[in-house]
DNA sequence: CGTGTAAGGAATTCTGACACG
DNA sequence: CGTGTAAGGAATTCTGACACG
């Protein structure tokens, strides 16, 4: 029952951030655009996880690629 | 040069609160006795790693054991 | 000694919107 | 479309102190 730390939400948008090199409004956007998934505290501030952030700086680079979101997303379940 | 993810200090204080059900006041204390060393952003948040989440587990058990703060961190380089 | 708490301030994050295009 | 920014409010964290003992 354990879950792998690589999936634990614990880290905010900051540090998220400070890691990826993205600014936080990129990273709600994503977001927005239903490609990442953090959890919330119980005051609404989002929680990501080290997956996330390999989803995130993977979605950059798809984007600087040529990708819009609406393909990103489409990507996911494949 | 990667650190491994076990080290990056990048949780705050009240995530590692809910991870480990100790007080913040505890969490705190225990820095305060040099027994953790958490980073700490620009405005002073402290950030966490796993590793420093095992260990606050590791040395509440102890004061918990009966073992004093004091001998926790003697027995630090061994 | 190790931990609880109230206090006031500061850092961080949140949302919705306007902007460009 | 994807991202920047100013705006005001709310959640989170910080420190130093008093308390118990």
């Amino acid at each position: 029952m354990p879950m792998s730390m690589t999936k634990k939400k614990v880290i905010q948008i900051g540090v998220v951030s400070e890691l990826t090199g993205l600014s936080e409004r990129q990273i709600r956007y994503y977001e927005d655009r239903k490609l990442v998934f953090p959890d919330r505290s119980k005051g609404g501030v989002r929680k990501y996880s080290f997956e996330d952030i390999q989803t995130i700086m993977d979605i950059h680079t798809k984007l600087t690629n040529g990708y819009h979101t609406v393909e990103l997303k489409r990507m996911l379940g494949c």
